[in-house]
This record gives structure tokens, sequence and C-alpha cells, in this order.
DNA sequence: ACCTAAACCTGGGCGC
DNA sequence: TGCGCCCAGGTTTAGG
């Protein structure tokens, strides 16, 4: 599932492949992924445009086109994007050059939006950037009732934070993710907001998590899953402790935690 | 405003 | 070998 690492890794492989080409044409396979629009439009939206810029904005791509329109690409669960096709290639982009683009998605959980002017994603800010600060962090967690591993999962809080990432920031951080939001120390908080950032850097060093699904443009794999602490780690040893780790779902998503090392 | 949970999807893994 | 079942989770939406 790719989150901020994965979309990283993509973006940067993929940006002097697009910028400056051309769109020739968009062939769509399924139009489930294409939001907002018709088919028919989408295309008629985007054949000849040149694509100027490509930005990454948490787990979203946003592809700025000459003209001052916007492209922009989630890729949910399953998304890839491609320089060779795969078996669920869903939209081809056809650039000049003889250079296609391969948007590929078994789940049909990515999202591609077409935008007269720059959106606005309502996000909130993303780790890695001089915005997400430790008093900012401390603020949004104040008086929040839930639990800090569903809230590291919401996307206006802090942007770019997936399940795989919150599990091992809050492992390292040595933080419970049943642990209400506010009831964590500034010292705790300020640990954890240490973690994500360096969870995250880490991932994007290692070119992503490659657990399930997630490939780069080129089809590799990344490597960070070799460095995963306790996500998909059930019933396996602390790598602390040796303490059986646990999996719990909490908002409907898989939490691994260590009891031992997590308070 | 805050919080919870269902819905969207289908390939892969499992049990039988 | 193959069938049926269940799981995976980012985001949106609905409802309390």
């Amino acid at each position: 599932m790719p989150e901020l690492p994965e979309v990283e890794t993509i973006k940067r492989e993929i940006e002097p492949f697009v910028v400056g080409r051309t769109i020739e044409g968009v062939e769509i396979k399924d139009h489930r992924n294409i939001k907002g629009i018709s088919p028919e439009q989408f295309k008629n939206k985007l054949i000849g445009q040149k694509f100027k810029s490509l930005t990454r904005q948490a787990k979203y791509m946003l592809f700025e086109l000459a003209s001052g329109n916007y492209l922009t690409i989630h890729l949910g669960m399953t998304g890839r994007l491609l320089f060779e096709p795969d078996n669920y290639v869903k939209v081809i982009f056809n650039l000049s050059g003889k250079k296609d683009l391969y948007f590929s998605d078994a789940r049909l959980f990515g999202k591609i939006r077409f935008f007269n002017e720059k959106p606005d994603l309502k996000l909130g800010p993303e780790p890695l950037q001089k915005e997400f600060t430790v008093e900012y962090f401390k603020n949004a967690l104040a008086k929040r009732n839930t639990a800090i591993k569903v809230l590291l999962l919401d996307q206006k809080l802090l942007a770019g934070v997936g399940n795989i990432y919150a599990n091992e920031a809050l492992f390292r951080a040595g933080i419970n993710p049943h642990r209400k939001a506010s009831s964590l120390s500034d010292i705790e908080t300020k640990r954890l907001h240490k973690s994500i950032e360096e969870v995250l850097a880490e991932a994007i060093k290692y070119r992503g998590t490659s657990d399930s699904w997630y490939v780069d443009a080129k089809g590799e794999k990344g490597e960070f899953q070799l460095h995963l602490r306790v996500y998909g780690k059930k019933n396996k040893p602390c790598p602390k402790c040796g303490t059986i780790i646990k999996r719990e779902a909490m908002g409907q998503r898989g939490t691994f935690f260590c009891e031992h090392c997590q308070k």
C-alpha cells in the first residue's frame, strides 16, 4: 500500500520521464479509476497537453500541465505507475517520444482526477516539511480522545502516513497504539514526532515497503519490508525484547505492537 | 466538531 | 485441482 515513501520513490523515477512530454493519447481499459468526469471528457481534456512539472503532496502525485490544468493520481491500495505494463493496467498515457506510462490498479481504489487549476487537496502538514513542528503536533493531539494510532492515519492532521508507518513509528517511540492522543506527555509527543520523521526518511532511503503489492515505476520491489519491526509480525518475537507481537484491529485496520515495549 | 463504522474493490491465501 | 470463504486498507460517506 503506497504511503509517502512509496509515492516519493515513484515520483522521483517518473518526474524526468514525463516532464516536457506531450500526452498524445489516453487508453482507458477501465474507467472506474477516473473520478468526476466521463472517460471521453477525460481524454479530450488531456490529449495535446504537455507536462510542466510533477510534485508529490502526501500520497498524491500532482502533475502540472503547461496550460495550468492539473492531473492528480492517488494510488490507493494497489495502484502502480509503470514504465512497462503488468496484468492490471487500467489507463495508458501515450507520451511524445513514443513513451508510454501505465497506470495499473488491481483493486480499483486508486483515483485519477482532472482539475482546471491547482487543487486544494485538503491535507494537513506533512512530516519532513517544516510546517510539521513538535508544537503543531502537540496542539493537534491535545483534547483528542481518539487512540493515537487512529489519529496518525488522519490525513487532515498529518498527511502521508498510512498503516505501515503508523505502526512502525509507534513502536519506535515506545507508545502503545491504544493510548488516547491527549494522554501523551510532551516527551512522548516529541519522541513520536521524531520517530515519524525517521521512519519515513529511512523508508524513502530503502525505496519503500514491498509488503504486498507495491513496486516502483520499473516494477522493482523496495527493501524497507526487511526493516519492519512490528508491521505484519503477528505472533513473532519483538526485535527488542522477544515478547510476542500482538495484532488487533483498530479503526478497522491491522494494528501490530509489543505490549512490553509500548506503554 | 468529534467519533465510529460501513462501503468501495478483487487478487491471493487458506481450508477443505 | 478447484471451489468458497475471508482478508488486505486509503479514502469517502453516512450517521450518531
